[in-house]
DNA sequence: GCGATTTTCCGCCAGA
DNA sequence: ACTCTGGCGGAAAATC
């Protein structure tokens, strides 16, 4: 197998949407585990100055390099996003670094509003691209040469890649393991993290890798919200059929049309919750344990394992650790 | 860490 | 005829 090396530089900003970075982050992490040594995906978080930046949700994100250390080629530049993005006036300094990175990359692309940047850059014009659909309006307005699209989660023009917004810069990112490795990587990665939007509230957009869109009321959206709002329980199958009204056969069937069972929904969004948590706080595990509804931390720590490689402090470590560290703020 | 018990998964079939 | 639903039961997995 051939050894593929991705240097992949993300570009933040004051006020960058945490999980635009950090979803990333994670999937070329897990590639990297998974892949073992046929592949080498190093991430590395690029800004202005290389000061600590603070995040829309008051985390703080350690960049690796500043632009002008930021010369070497890198192989992707992503721009994440962030809410005041589409507001903000041009940037020269980041429109120039942009240009001449993305010149040199085989492909560069942005998450959710980081198409923006791109936009200002003039890396938008004649080509095709995306962005979350609340703003995909202003986009296409303030950069009439592009042609937006609202309606992928993302998208793919020549070397150019944009997504939208919430799960998109995983989605992208799985897209991109997907290009290098085939998609049974992809889904293998995307299994592991288990990727649920509702893991920062709000939205209900799925992975396309693991489902797929859910309307609002339909039993699938009552059994995902209430899963969330009980996660401290226990939570059998029967009593999920009960939450969506049908028969257990029935919500197995529905759960299968979007790639799971009620069993890996309920126990990937335990996962989920603990994982945020342990990103997020220091609670001690036990607490987060019995909180996401694992019972206790043995359990916890046995399913960790299973579904990420490694236990819960590992993960928390891991976390802390990892290049261009994400601490908590506060 | 192992055997017993419970829960989940899913093919098969029947009724609406 | 075709699709949707739900019960049954046994294999497999999870839990105690």
């Amino acid at each position: 197998m051939a050894m593929l090396e991705r240097h992949i530089a993300i570009v933040i900003h004051a006020g960058v949407q945490a999980l635009d970075v950090a979803g990333p982050v994670d999937v070329f992490a897990e590639a990297n585990g998974i892949l073992g040594g046929s592949a080498c995906y190093r991430t590395v978080l690029v800004t202005r100055t290389r000061e600590p930046t603070t995040a829309s949700n008051g985390m703080r994100l350690l960049p690796d390099l500043s632009f002008e250390e930021a010369h070497q080629p890198f192989s992707i530049v992503l721009v994440a996003g962030g809410p005041q993005l589409p507001a903000s006036p041009p940037d020269a300094e980041l429109s120039t670094w942009l240009r001449t990175a993305a010149a040199r990359a085989d492909l560069y692309g942005s998450i959710c509003t980081g198409a923006f940047a791109l936009g200002h850059a003039g890396l938008l014009d004649g080509r095709a691209a995306t962005t979350h659909w609340q703003v995909a309006q202003q986009l296409a307005a303030l950069f009439p040469r592009a042609k937006i699209d609202p309606d992928r989660i993302y998208l793919r023009d020549g070397g150019l890649i944009t997504s939208a917004g919430v799960t998109a810069g995983i989605d992208l990112a799985l897209a991109l393991v997907a290009e290098d490795h085939g998609a049974e990587v992809a889904q293998a990665v995307a299994k592991r993290l288990l990727v649920i939007a509702q893991r920062q509230g709000g939205q209900s957009q799925f992975s396309p890798f693991l489902m797929a869109p859910v309307d609002a009321g339909s039993p699938l959206a009552r059994v995902q919200r209430y899963v969330l709002e009980h996660l401290g329980e226990t939570l059998a199958v029967k009593q999920l059929a009960g939450v969506a009204q049908t028969s257990e056969r029935t919500l197995w069937r529905l759960f299968k049309d979007v790639g799971l069972t009620p069993h890996d929904f309920v126990e990937g969004a335990r996962v989920d919750a603990a994982r945020n948590l342990l990103e997020g706080s220091e609670i001690p595990l036990k607490t987060v344990a019995y909180d996401c509804g694992f019972g206790n931390p043995e359990r916890m720590r046995a399913v960790f394992c299973r579904r990420l490689g490694l236990s819960p402090a590992q993960y928390r470590d891991s976390f802390r650790m990892r290049a261009g560290t994400f601490k908590a703020a506060e």
